[in-house]
DNA sequence: CGTCCGTTTGAGGATCATCAATGTCCGTGG
DNA sequence: CCACGGACATTGATGATCCTCAAACGGACG
């Protein structure tokens, strides 16, 4: 029996059970607003408060601590949720009993939009977080009744779509600082960051890191006794990190 | 029209420019139904012949001959495509010189809706091609005048998405011959294999399969020995490989 | 029939995974 | 406030795998 490499498991899956009720701040936090760039190159790509209201009607808000599985992959994948508050991660569980991450979600993002007739993926909460939850058929509707709704949903998948592809950029390098780098820039642009100023947050473990990088955790920690030794990043705690050398950081991230 | 035969790279980048001509099997060829799985659960997913019609009058045919660039990365994304014959390639190329394809695209796919204000992939025939090019600014009109063929285009890049997270999940394998085998299994359920039952076509090069898989194409050549040594596979000239131990195989796959 | 491009094969070196043990952070409770 | 415990992270040693460089081979096409 070898040594079990996530320890951690969350709470059973049915963590709407409880939750119907709606919250007073509910409807202001609903967001599926693209990053900053998208909204400057299109000012149309905010929800106008209608559309909140609209999501806001048919969702359900929910609390997620840390650890709980939103839903698993297999499961029936009968509504997509928005995320407000906090960090998710999507994962593929293997046959092998390793685990691949395919994408850190922060506030704004949109889960589970892309999955079929039943989840591909798990999702579990990776700090405490805030969900709005909202049932397949409801959600169709609306988003046949206004067009405008739906091409920012259509423009969120699409940008979901560009995260994975710079994933499998990342990935396909071969050296695991180098892969370590850039995840640390990938994380330094997210404007879910909320550190102070030029200081990068690290939410997720770094076994979470090694599972999305494709890298094992040692190769992670390595990776970043690297970084400190060549003056590059200082890491503080666990969950901070911040680049010394911006130079040569962003020749290492560019140097793919 | 004499169409000058292109080496290895593309023509120049206008190739829309000499080609508005209608031709005559326009209409009924535009599809982006997506495969079969998705049709079966849900038979809406078909487009009807209105909205084959619509984008038929906002369309532009255009023959691609094997190796033509369609789209380059860094230049404006002004345009979508429907992929209607042919296998294309999207890659990135890296700044080491080394390139990266992060999608096979063939019939009925979608090319470029998931893209920015510019192209951030490189757009290549792998076979002849032909596709419909529609500008964005028409296209936006007619999705947002027609819901439900918006929410096949929704749909549609959701499925780019499952296919880059698949992707993501063959490329962290650590052996390359179980991420050739993982390959070749994703060819053999794709709609647009149409080769002789029980054969796989590689309309790809060696190099292009190294290029999406994360290796190197020395790589993919040995474990193609590899799996032709274990009896699993057969491969009949470069284009045309055939499982012959379907259990081993699979178990070979399903083994991430 | 010869050339060219793509593919195969070989040898050596670099990098990461794995196994195993130690060290550190952080929340909990006294 | 401090001590404790457990989860998380680091470090070390070894072996396997793939990348790189280099050369030979093969099929497609003129």
């Amino acid at each position: 029996m070898s040594r079990p490499r996530h320890p951690a498991e969350g709470p059973p899956a049915d963590v709407f059970a409880r939750s119907s009720a709606r919250e007073p701040d509910d409807r202001p936090l609903l967001r599926i607003d693209p990053p900053n760039a998208d909204v400057r190159s299109d000012p149309l790509q905010t929800l106008t408060d209608e559309q909140r209201a609209t999501l806001g009607r048919i969702s359900t808000r929910t609390e997620l601590p840390r650890g709980a599985i939103l839903y698993e992959q297999g499961s029936p994948a009968d509504a997509v949720f928005i995320l407000t508050e906090g960090t998710a991660k999507a994962f593929r569980q293997l046959a092998t009993g390793k685990r691949r991450i395919v994408a850190f979600l922060c506030a704004t993002d949109l889960i589970g939009l892309a999955e079929g007739a039943v989840y591909v993926n798990s999702v579990q909460a990776v700090t405490r977080c805030v969900v709005h939850r909202i049932p397949v058929p409801e959600l169709t509707a609306v988003l046949h009744d206004d067009p405008r709704l739906q091409y920012q949903f259509l423009r969120r998948i699409a940008h979901e779509l560009r995260d994975a592809q710079r994933q499998i950029i990342i990935t396909g390098r071969r050296d695991a600082t180098g892969r370590l780098a850039m995840f640390l820039s990938m994380l330094e642009r997210d404007p879910c960051n909320v550190g102070k100023p030029g200081e990068i947050a690290l939410t997720m473990t770094r076994s979470d890191i090694a599972d999305y990088l494709g890298l094992s955790l040692e190769a992670v920690s390595r990776a970043g006794r690297e970084l400190r030794d060549s003056g590059l990043v200082e890491f503080t705690g666990r969950s901070r990190a911040r680049i010394l050398d911006r130079e040569r950081f962003e020749r290492l991230v560019n140097d793919v």
